[in-house]
DNA sequence: TCGGATGAGAGACCGAACTT
DNA sequence: TAAGTTCGGTCTCTCATCCG
């Protein structure tokens, strides 16, 4: 029996900030820096506690073949990450901050990998799952620290990996953008593994937040952060050290519930330099000669998502197509051909694969006859996985592909709430998008509140016959929403302070989002689905209160927001559905 | 703030118990 | 009894915010 090959992810880098320490990882492979003596004779057997693994790893770097595989350089981790101890090379060769253990962990390590692997400096053998130092990556290593010529290497290198291209073309026009401007437009932003939080909800937060102490606003601040969000705030942050890109504060003026305004302001937010133009321009070059060719890798074509390896594959072939294509392909044309390599596809996921690669660096022109390839790319390998192993496509993914179908009015980015609504990592993205779209697709008004002690959401309507008002709770759940008491009670206690609207009973009066004019109000849960004793928790509430209440699946939500669009809906219809009972529609 | 740090979820993996 | 299957715990990978 061959070895199962082993799935990884490369492209995306989350950790890693110091190029110094990007050095470091390049010199492990360099034995003839001192570096690697370092990490060899002082690091390691200072750091690695565990007998075997120290020898194990000394005995990795004495090898004659200059490889390490993926575990000596990473290493592994504990569920209590502070007291894992040092297991790998990466790990002992840079230090943590503030050099309380001396060593950084496996997560970091494996940033550190990526970062190297990304810009050419490793490459990849997926049979012994091992690295390799490139030509580049000497020559990296080699270089005079602080010298121009390591920053000419560096900067060639960037210009290889198409999202820190990616992040250039969105500055192209001069535009100051924040890292939640160009989140939302990196990558197969919105999908499991590339989370971007919508920037007027942040602002909201941050305007409607307490001035003291400090420490609210500032934990919103460092805290609410996507991961697309944060990959644009890290290349950004090296495109800074290059000298490509400017980083300055941008300010906002936002409105408040009170109905005046605050000033806010985004520290994240970047501008493209001159220098930063030239290295685009050159990356965009008209020749093919003078372009400067980009590293892809069918690793990078997804991330967390459930059904990774499908994905990737079909994303790989897309571009596959792409490239080898001499005229534009629409997506009729690619869905032919993809089903020829056994990928059954409906237009609307080939459109989106395709703005995924676009997003992710990738020059594709969009134009009436459809997609043109118009870059260079170094060739990359799209594993096998034979007939034994037949790719087959996900539950999620047929559900996500239905709806791409069915939609035709709302924005296609909002399927994703079918991922995010099973998953509860990520339940706070999954409240701002329920609220998101029911203000942006339903056209309600109304407010993303959250923190403790408030519902989650509060709307209303405004000119309709008679208003309403709807408390929202929102629950992102794998196995599907039930409703326990505790919850129910829970928007009990919302549905009763709104009732009474008692400053002494809950001094911060989340319920001041709603005008004095609404008299009607609903409660409401959205989840991924409903199973179990929500009815009764929903008649229990409802008779306590005398308001009723329903429970909605992100998939009824999405449909409404459908038929709301194209006019055979109205917020009417929408609040006579309230009866306690999940709506559909 | 910058540059990682953290606990957790999900699935891969692995040996033991159970089935056929 | 050998070989396959299931069970249940452990290990690995990868976040999505968190934070000194």
């Amino acid at each position: 029996m061959a070895t199962k090959r082993v799935v990884r992810t490369f492209g995306w880098i989350q950790n890693p900030g110091k190029f110094e320490n990007l050095k470091r990882t390049v010199q492990v492979f360099d034995e003839n820096s001192k570096v690697y003596k370092e990490v060899r004779d002082i690091k390691i057997p200072n750091l690695v506690k565990d007998k075997d693994v120290r020898t194990t790893l000394i005995a990795a770097m004495n090898r004659l073949e200059n490889y390490y595989s993926y575990k000596e350089l990473v290493g592994t981790g504990t569920s209590v990450r502070a007291q894992a101890p040092c297991d790998a090379i990466i790990q002992a060769a840079i230090q943590d901050q503030g050099n309380k253990k001396g060593y950084i962990d496996n997560w970091s390590s494996d940033g550190f990998v990526r970062w190297a692997h990304a810009l050419g400096f490793l490459e990849y053998n997926s049979d012994k799952d091992s690295f390799y130092l490139t030509d580049i990556g000497l020559e990296y290593s080699r270089s005079t620290d602080d010298s121009l010529n390591e920053k000419i290497i560096l900067i060639e290198a960037l210009s290889s990996y198409p999202p820190a291209i990616r992040i250039l073309t969105l500055l192209e026009n001069g535009e100051h953008l924040t890292k939640f401007d160009l989140g939302k437009q990196l990558g197969f932003s919105g999908e499991s593994g590339f989370t971007s939080l919508p920037q007027n909800l942040f602002l909201d937060a941050l305007a409607n937040a307490p001035s003291s102490p400090p420490t609210i606003k500032n934990s919103i601040r460092s805290d609410w952060e996507g991961s697309a969000d944060k990959y644009a705030r890290m290349i950004s942050g090296w495109l800074v050290k290059m000298g490509l890109v400017a980083q300055g504060r941008k300010n906002f003026v936002v409105p408040t519930v009170g109905g005046s305004t605050r000033n806010e302001y985004i520290s994240h937010a970047f501008k493209i330099t001159k220098d930063g133009l030239d290295v685009l321009r050159r990356a965009k070059g008209a020749s093919k000669h003078v372009r400067v060719p980009k590293r892809v890798y069918w690793e990078m074509f997804a991330t967390n998502i459930n059904d990774r390896v499908y994905v990737r594959t079909r994303r790989a072939y897309t571009l596959y197509l792409l490239m080898r294509s001499n005229t534009a392909l629409n997506t009729v044309q690619l869905q032919v051909k993809l089903k020829a390599l056994g990928f059954e596809e409906l237009e609307e996921t080939i459109e989106n694969d395709v703005k995924g690669l676009i997003n992710s660096g990738i020059f594709i022109n969009v134009t009436n006859k459809g997609y043109h390839f118009k870059d260079t790319i170094k060739p990359f390998e799209i594993p096998e996985f034979g007939v034994t192993e037949p790719l087959v496509k996900g539950e999620m993914e047929k559900k996500k592909s239905d709806l791409r179908h069915k939609l035709k009015h709302v924005p296609h980015e909002y399927i994703e709430l079918i991922e995010i609504a099973q998953d509860s990592k990520q339940n706070r993205l999954f409240e701002f998008k329920v609220v998101e779209f029911l203000k942006e697709v339903y056209d309600y008004n109304g407010k993303h509140l959250g923190g403790s002690r408030k519902p989650d959401g509060a709307l209303y309507t405004n000119g309709l016959k008679t208003d309403y008002g709807i408390i929202l709770d929102t629950k992102a759940y794998k196995d599907g929403y039930s409703l326990p008491i505790s919850q129910a009670d829970e928007m009990q206690r919302y549905v009763d302070e709104n009732n009474n609207r008692n400053a002494i009973i809950n001094p911060n009066e989340w319920w001041k989002v709603y005008p004095n004019s609404i008299l009607d109000f609903k409660f409401l849960f959205v989840s991924g689905f409903f199973k179990g004793d929500y009815k009764k928790q929903l008649a229990r509430v409802s008779n306590l209160t005398k308001r009723k209440g329903a429970v909605l699946s992100v998939e009824q939500l999405l449909l409404g927001g459908e038929k709301i669009k194209d006019g055979s809906l109205t917020l009417e219809d929408v609040g006579d559905k309230f009866n306690n009972d999940e709506i559909i529609f």
